[in-house]
DNA sequence: GAGAAATTAGATCGATTGTTCTAGAAGGGT
DNA sequence: ACCCTTCTAGAACAATCGATCTAATTTCTC
């Protein structure tokens, strides 16, 4: 009845891995289940399916991303101070679980309904905390546009994108970039 | 010898529409075949293979991208307003082929190092158009940040992701989107 | 230590993949 | 009429896919 959820987590650390690589419909359960020297049902023993290993994979890292960002969201203090922790806490988390979440975007189309509804679920509660925020600094006569919710694509764009050309092993700190990053969307390239 | 130049690009039309939705490992060339009621070996009459058919959208539509923002970024007039003119031009040609440029980006590990060599040539074009522009802006002391790369690649990201969920039937016009894109590049969020 | 449950490997399933092969139909030039 | 190239369809290929089945082994519980 209970399963051996290090064994499990083991497989879950390695599908990420081959998820992020190669696509979830580039990997197959025998890519998996060879990359840690398993058999095929050893993976079907601890995942009812492919789609429900995604789904763990979700669980397992992106899931609670809308919580952390909320607490922030709704904590004390000045409005744009705020907002910079939410933006520097995002850059954090995604960071910390940039495989995952890479995977989390670029797949989205090949699931099932119910993968795709978690998904899109998801996505919408990070808007929705954006838009949220930024209804707050426009009331304190801090926004610069209207459209609250092309801004917060727009700023979502930023974070989401880096996650595509950060390289971990690269020369820049992640300090530096997140702070160009917050920059970036504070205030635009211009003087 | 000479191949019939429309019914090739009718094939090139259909794949374009089922790389899009369904990815480049999600589309088989019997999907291809199927959607446009021909035979597989029709498609592998016009293409040598599934990557071949791949590379010709790529020629078939982005390629041209890079040449056509030089055009721009090499003219006449104010430094700022032609920055101003080359992301609206980008802007129009990236929702012009909005389908391929979303392949473009989305399937890139899944190539051949063939293809993966000519997408990141194309990006790495791109990307060095706006760092070019960034650098003479600079000069101009109209920049706000030192690290024009990662500048380039938050200018870059707003315009790509833009292609995500701009939706051709939604509420709003493309000229207006436009303008808040634009508008979240130069000055950012905040007033 | 017996018995039940959890875990594992390996063979196997039908379906689908990219690609090739064979061969016939259509088309234009002479 | 003829031939030769272009185009087309459909069967077939080996490989791989997600998933299942059977059966053996390990681990836990009493």
């Amino acid at each position: 009845m209970t399963k051996n959820r290090y064994r499990r987590d083991e497989l879950l650390e390695i599908a990420i891995d081959l998820f992020a690589e190669k696509g979830y419909v580039g990997t197959s359960i025998r890519d998996i289940a060879k990359a840690i020297d398993r058999s095929v049902s050893n993976v079907y023993h601890y995942f009812e399916n492919k789609e429900e290993l995604w789904l763990a994979i979700l669980e397992y890292s992106v899931q609670g991303l809308p919580e952390k960002l909320r607490t922030v969201a709704h904590s004390e203090g000045e409005p744009l101070e705020r907002f910079r922790k939410l933006l520097k806490l995002h850059l954090e988390e995604s960071t910390k679980h940039q495989r995952e979440t890479k995977i989390f975007f670029i797949d989205e189309e090949r699931l099932s309904p119910k993968g795709k509804t978690i998904n899109k679920r998801i996505q919408k509660e990070i808007l929705d905390i954006y838009v949220e925020q930024f209804r707050l600094l426009q009331s304190h006569n801090l926004v610069r546009t209207k459209n609250l919710k092309i801004l917060a694509f727009n700023v979502l764009a930023t974070i989401n994108w880096f996650l595509r050309w950060y390289d971990p092993h690269g020369d820049m700190s992640k300090e530096e970039i997140y702070d160009e990053i917050i920059g970036f969307v504070l205030h635009g390239m211009c003087k």
